[in-house]
DNA sequence: TATTGTTATACTCTATAACTATA
DNA sequence: TATAGTTATAGAGTATAACAATA
């Protein structure tokens, strides 16, 4: 109540941040960056692996995407066909499947990610090092104090 | 190069903003709560319009929202049938139509603003009131900047 | 009987193409 | 001829339901 920055002034900017993130050509110029075509899911798939930096089951990708099981399955299947992911029975529960990079794959993931860090790292090229830092340690704490909230309710 | 807070360290918590802010069930709350249901790019229009504060040509609606002129058409047919937003031929261009909110749309999107705000608000409640200014002005730039850039290219 | 994943199907959101009316 | 908007259609992304296999 003491300034412009309560969380009416935060909204719009929130909303632009998330129209810019998925609606942009973001995903498409990387994809042309890197010159191998995935849909936008298959990708995602992909950098969930990749932040992930080992092989996770099917519902696990499905969680951390927070989409339902059947569409992870879905785009396994492209991602299998074009080799860059690789499905294997766990041996601690023979229901579930593994799923993890190839090769390729994890070039490919390394290629996308080095695209879109450039991208994101151009735009705050100029700002100064502590402005870069504050704002790093309050996004995240903003986002999972957000994810806190909503879960919890 | 100096510490962890290099573009690699945002762009997860990036990611996971995106997500919560476009899949997460925190529209279908929002219209829980106001108990008007709309879908989710008939709730944008309202509030495009709300937070312009103005009646706005089909086109500029599409524009700020970053879609496609028949995509805003289509969501006004809804609007209007239920009573939220009124087309008006534009005085100054008899080719334009002007969209202005009703006074039952005004309300609503009000209550809908009001709704996402008290979660937004109740998610930063304990921050210090240096912090939200922080954000906010950080979060403001990196939108901004990110945007010129990806324009610009 | 509960859980992991898959198959099949349907729904939501958004885009492209073709058209109408005004400029 | 160019622009504002609409209609009709198509495509991408995701969900729900029904099922199979293992636990």
């Amino acid at each position: 109540m003491s300034d412009g920055l309560d969380p009416a002034a935060l909204v719009p900017h929130l909303m632009q941040l998330g129209t810019v993130l998925n609606r942009s050509r973001l995903v498409e110029r990387a994809m042309e960056a890197v010159g191998l075509p995935l849909d936008r899911p298959g990708l995602t798939v992909l950098l969930t692996l990749r932040m992930a930096g080992k092989p996770l089951r099917v519902g696990e990708i499905a969680a951390r995407m927070q989409v339902v099981g059947p569409h992870v399955t879905r785009h396994l299947h492209d991602l299998e066909r074009a080799g860059l992911v690789r499905r294997v029975v766990d041996p601690d529960d023979q229901r579930a499947r593994l799923v993890e990079l190839t090769d390729a794959g994890a070039a490919a993931a390394g290629r996308y990610l080095e695209a879109i860090l450039g991208w994101f790292g151009d735009a705050i090229a100029d700002w100064s090092e502590e402005d870069r830092a504050t704002f790093g340690r309050l996004l995240s704490r903003f986002v999972d104090d957000l994810q806190a909230h909503l879960v919890g309710e």
